[in-house]
DNA sequence: CTCAAAAGTTAGTCGCACCTAAATAATAGT
DNA sequence: ACTATTATTTAGGTGCGACTAACTTTTGAG
């Protein structure tokens, strides 16, 4: 179940070219929150190349045993494909926290800068980015960072999209295919573990009004300003995952 | 004179590939401290490539304007080219120093680290490594970090073989090319601003005693401990530079 | 000064990862 | 069920950066 030994291959093996580690890590993260089948005009559109480089490089993946693929079918992984996709997630979400971290990176920056270094940095360095971050288990957008060992961490999230009038939720998770609706986000105070309360769904997709609730340090409620009320299109909606908070939708009418 | 914009290229311009960028880094360090002119073969055997594919790569370099260079002659950069080999030994050198000082690395991990990583970070985050350092002008093996706008801080250093019985000098610098003889001299406790002054030339190459003197922080010269002395072969005495002590070749005994 | 050895270049090839264009299989509409 | 559309694969080609092999120029030993 070894995920690691990625950099500075260890001598006998013949690496993957960063291009097979980045088909395999795309395919990995695609079946973490859906399982929607993974096809090749999929690919080909999140990879940004012809559908006819990904035929051909999953048909040397195929040969290589790290993904089953019939002609015209849908993309799975292998056993072994599996492990290599989820250590690339690992190396790409460290090097996300570790940016965000410690060279004061916002969240909608990273993205780029990982998907580059995931690919140069050595074994060496990744344990020691690990080690200094304390070992996280999240990323900075709310992903799981799997273990060493492989294990992975799910928050048990759903889209805001599946909230009713009424219901709250933690916000667990921010997809991070747009910078640019990070950077929204980010200016209307949506963080990772921020509580949000439906307040009223509109019709056919013009936007969901939801309400902010402000961080409750001081467990006493102190003097709690008018929670900002906003309304999310169908991106923000569906990109802010949620940790649904259970029976009470009120957690701040417990005490007040 | 500017130095920088190598990363996330701007728009425009039509990026260098890293091997390329490799050449006119090698390049422009092989001129820092030596005037011995590049040649193909030397190329080669740096780069550890063939000499055709030199030949090949250099003709490319040359019709970009980036090297001068006649057939069977040897091998110089222009001035743009000059530019992006400083460029890239100024991102090379900051990611070596960034390494030792905020990862915990050993100076003598650092150079196949920083090799690869000097392709692949943007330029925000080289501007956010300088910053975290606080503009560092030399790098852990004492070879001098270009600025943003080029300049060079040039230590005046020579080689321990230039010096003679009785002197002493300051260590500069150390030739990050081996390794082991890095790991070595740490172990000796040779470091950057170290005194060392040379006791005695051995006869056919066959060594040269030195002794290190141990740093005097303590401004009183403390509880000195008899300064270890040792005998330095050929590889690291032609690694080792230092700044000479100006003339008196006793710094020890003006107060002793 | 000559000629062998060393250094450098040219020619031709290869694998990778991409492309476009053309062919084929799957899917959906009526 | 048949066909139009879409999805996918195949075929053929490109640029890069490496290689080997063969050739040319320079160097230096005697």
């Amino acid at each position: 179940m070894a995920v690691d030994a990625i950099g500075t291959e260890g001598a006998g093996e013949s690496a993957l070219s960063p291009v097979m580690q980045d088909y395999l890590k795309v395919i990995y993260a695609a079946n973490e929150w859906s399982d929607a089948p993974v096809t090749t005009s999929w690919l080909a559109r999140r990879l940004g190349v012809a559908p006819s480089s990904v035929s051909n490089m999953i048909g040397r993946l195929t040969s290589l045993e790290l993904v089953h693929h019939r002609p015209y079918a849908s993309i799975e992984l292998t056993g072994e494909g599996q492990q290599m996709g989820k250590a690339m997630v690992r190396r790409h979400r460290l090097i996300e926290t570790y940016l965000v971290a410690e060279l004061g990176y916002r969240w909608d920056q990273v993205h780029a800068e990982a998907e580059v270094l995931e690919h140069a940095i050595s074994d060496l360095m990744l344990n020691r980015i690990d080690a200094k971050l304390g070992q996280p288990t999240r990323d900075p957008h709310g992903d799981p960072i799997p273990g060493p060992d492989g294990t992975v961490i799910m928050p048990d999230a759903v889209p805001l999209t599946e909230l009713q009038a009424g219901d709250s939720g933690v916000v667990a998770r921010i997809c991070d295919d747009d910078p640019v609706l990070l950077r929204y986000l980010e200016d209307l105070d949506v963080h990772l573990d921020c509580l949000i309360r439906v307040i009223e769904q509109r019709p056919f997709g013009s936007g969901t009004q939801v309400e902010i609730v402000p961080a409750d340090d001081s467990t006493t409620g102190s003097a709690r300003a008018a929670a900002p009320s906003i309304v999310l299109g169908n991106e923000a909606l569906t990109s802010i995952w949620v940790v649904r908070d259970p029976q009470q939708a009120a957690t701040r009418g417990a005490d007040g």
